[in-house]
DNA sequence: CTAAATTATCATGACAAGATGATATTTACA
DNA sequence: TGTAAATATCATCTTGTCATGATAATTTAG
């Protein structure tokens, strides 16, 4: 469903949205606690800093923080930098046009389905996640 | 959300069904009509043929046609020999162990979304495509 | 002012998906 | 029996994603 990157991204600020929101952590910090490649996760939080959802300082006790409350980040945000607009993935057909008043076959039950999924990450915010019983991303 | 491959094989499919169901349709004839690349689309259509969603005839006058009604095919048998179980893409941070028991922060809300994903790919038949007004896959 | 820490950026490589082209194999029919 | 038509298979090529490593730029601390 999500590119590596973008579950990446999500993973990175879940983990950010749990810990002290308003501190600074080092990108190697993130990516030992996560378990993701650290240089490859410097340009997935550098492209997330570039798109508004981290804010990032440079030089010696620099690093990255949300650039906004948990409560009010979308996961849309977050992974749109990625993925682009997630579930809204048009056609099932991959038709260029595909609508109400020129649908393809599947337009008409595709469309709630993927309606569904397209509010999912639109109207989720990263907050609600963390309001789970068990925030901590385990891996494997 | 579809592999382009995947898509290729539904749109196949499709053509298929809306076609003579029980004569035999040549991969060029296919390939032409649905503006798929030629030899890309006979290893898809080798597939779907191994998957036993397909028969094909070699030889002379051979060809392609649907192993079973388009009624009672689902689009999960099509599309699973390229992307897998659709929709069931287990959980959305990538932890190999995610469950009910088990969850991840983002486990409980992404359940029911997913699971909608998956229902439609399970229950929906390639038929049922085919009463849309417009069936004619018309590609840009 | 210098050095260390840290992000920013660049260059490259590994790998899979998508695509292309050529060859082998099978079958029908004259 | 031979030839043409069609699928089956193989060998590359291209491109994008994921990943790695090295270097530049910036900032704080002493």
């Amino acid at each position: 469903m999500l590119s590596q990157t973008a579950e990446y991204a999500l993973r990175t600020v879940l983990y950010l949205a749990a810990a002290q929101q308003t501190s600074l952590h080092r990108a190697s910090e993130i990516a030992e606690a996560l378990d993701i490649p650290r240089n490859y996760l410097s340009k997935t939080l550098h492209l997330l800093a570039r798109a508004g959802v981290l804010t990032s300082s440079r030089g010696k006790n620099g690093g990255f923080r949300l650039a906004k409350p948990a409560s009010k980040l979308t996961l849309a945000e977050v992974v749109a930098p990625f993925d682009g607009p997630t579930g809204a993935r048009i056609c099932l057909l991959g038709r260029v046009a595909c609508s109400d008043s020129d649908p393809c076959p599947a337009h008409a039950r595709w469309k709630s389905v993927s309606g569904e999924v397209s509010t999912f990450f639109r109207e989720t915010m990263v907050g609600d996640l963390l309001e789970s019983p068990v925030a901590r991303v385990k891996r494997a």
